[in-house]
RNA sequence: GGGCCCGUGGGGUAGCUUGGUAUCCUUCCAGCUUGGGGUGCUGGUAACCCGAGUUCAAAUCUCGGCGGGCCCA
């Protein structure tokens, strides 16, 4: 069985760069840092992930907007907190032609302070809410840390869904809302991942609270896949987006977000790929079934002519296939389709031929078997099905096995990798010891305090309020 | 934020210590051959990250920039 150079397990980063690159999903080689070329493949894919999130967002009721990417200074100026955080990794444009700008822009690094002087002007009363749209864009922020190819990038391809409500507890049922929607979407990917109620120190800027969507990769650090925050009237304030209620009164809105990246494209190939290349779920693979001729000298044509033929019945089912009909062996074929991460694989030469069978193949677990020609599409929905549960399941079982409850520092150090859950008073100074003392990062506490009485904040020996969670993060 | 390593055809590399003709594998193109897990043969295209310096001469030495990778905080 042909594999990669390097092996997924002894060394991940490694392996990881070997796969964005083989399998054409991205080229690294534009001379700007953390700013990637998406090849056709890759972009392919990422389509299929947005495809994903605008049917989410179409079905809660969301309209898709577009913002522009520039910002004026001015708008982006109004909420402090926010200005605060962002300031340090903002593009600026400061010139236009050889004329310096009487007030500079810059690049959106996600888009509130381009959209909420607007939704100020759109919003005028209760029957205008609650407002909720979405867009898919490209923001920039400057990282200056290790770039990724999708995990850290200085261009993001981003989601964000922005909602503007009554009052507070309608921005809350939204995030119940979201909660679900991050289920379900995640669910189709195969991609196991906790809720974590960030610590205020590290909650979005401007953000009440925020919830991180996080998974972890087998790396044993755990990669941030999307936020959802409650921000309360902290936006609304400063950006004046007021409604007037049935009584006349005028009154601020409550808002909400909801953004992801293509970070989810770095999870599926860390979570599913193996040492023969991506694994990819059916749902957003862009060529579900290929079809390869085995080709003997004499019967070319008839071969081809039956792949052709099955390729099209299965396409007439709404599955898309292609044959590949390159001059070259079918051995070499295979390592490119699996390299590609294609979910099945038919083959069909002389003996399928004669027999009226193809030999179907699934990329997960590499096993083959022979089918009647008249039952090939029903056996790949089957196939599917079987890959979406054996991939989710897999990815789940990690995930899983790599959470752990401890009590003490003692018992968190023997576990490396893993996320550990440790009782908490919820004092920052006892989250930054334990960081400090695990050599991890705080990813929050579960959205459910779930601490059981008794146990105790292990850094100030006080009683424990709720459990923080601690990785290695990206 | 700190440390270490690296940049040579499309990809992976040798050469750098000791300055002088750039190695091999792969990909790609053409032809024949082969075809159920990278078929074989022949021929061909194609490279020293950028800038400055030292020198008769720089892939090689020095400095700076840009880019890439790993580790630690």
């Amino acid at each position: 069985m042909p594999e990669t150079k390097v092996k997924k397990e002894e060394d991940f980063h490694e392996w990881y760069n070997e796969m964005v690159e083989l399998a054409g999903l991205c080229d690294k080689r534009y001379p700007i840092k953390g700013m990637n070329v998406w090849r056709p493949y890759g972009w392919k894919i990422m389509q299929n992930i947005d495809a994903l999130i605008r049917e989410e967002m179409i079905s809660t009721g969301h309209e898709e907007v577009y913002f522009p990417l520039l910002i004026p200074e001015s708008f982006f100026k109004k909420e402090e907190e926010h200005i605060e955080g962002f300031s340090q990794e903002v593009f600026w444009v400061t010139h236009a032609g050889d004329n310096k700008l009487e007030e500079r822009w810059l690049l959106r690094p996600t888009s509130e302070t381009a959209m909420y002087p607007i939704f100020s002007l759109w919003i005028r009363s209760h029957s205008d809410l609650p407002l909720k749209v979405f867009q898919i864009v490209n923001t920039f922020r400057y990282e200056t840390k290790q770039t990724r190819a999708f995990i850290r990038v200085r261009e993001i391809h981003f989601f964000e869904a922005h909602t503007c409500h009554v009052d507070f507890e309608d921005a809350e049922r939204q995030i119940e809302e979201y909660k679900k929607v991050a289920e379900r979407f995640f669910r189709k990917l195969c991609i196991p991942f906790i809720f974590n109620k960030r610590p205020d120190w590290d909650k979005f800027a401007g953000a009440y609270y925020t919830i991180s969507i996080d998974t972890l990769m087998p790396s044993g650090r755990t990669l941030q896949l999307g936020s959802i925050h409650q921000y309360r009237d902290n936006f609304s304030r400063p950006y004046n987006i007021t409604y007037e209620d049935k009584e006349g009164r005028h009154r601020y809105c409550h808002q909400t977000t909801y953004g992801m990246s293509e970070r989810i494209l770095g999870a599926l190939v860390g979570l599913h790929g193996d040492n023969r290349g991506l694994v990819l779920p059916p749902i957003i693979s862009p060529i579900k079934v290929v079809v390869v001729p085995i080709i003997f000298k004499g019967k070319e044509k008839e071969i081809v002519e039956r792949c052709r033929e099955i390729s099209n019945r299965i396409n007439q089912a709404g599955i898309k296939s292609v044959v590949d009909e390159r001059e070259e062996t079918p051995g070499s074929k295979f390592y490119d389709w699996e390299l590609k991460g294609v979910p099945i694989r038919l083959e069909i030469g002389p003996r399928e031929l004669e027999n009226n069978t193809v030999v179907i193949a699934r990329r997960d677990t590499g096993e083959r078997k022979e089918v009647r020609i008249d039952d090939v599409v029903d056996e790949i929905g089957k196939t599917f099905e079987s890959i979406d549960q054996h991939l989710y399941q897999k990815a789940k079982e990690f995930m899983d096995s790599h959470i752990v409850r401890v009590d003490n520092l003692e018992e968190a150090r023997r576990y490396k990798g893993f996320i550990v859950e440790i009782p908490w008073c919820g004092r920052k100074e006892c989250a930054m010891k334990m960081e400090e003392e695990l050599d991890v990062k705080t990813l929050g506490e579960p959205l459910e305090r779930n601490v059981e009485p008794n146990k105790l904040c292990p850094v100030c020996m006080e009683r424990a309020k709720t459990i923080i969670r601690l990785a290695k993060s990206y």
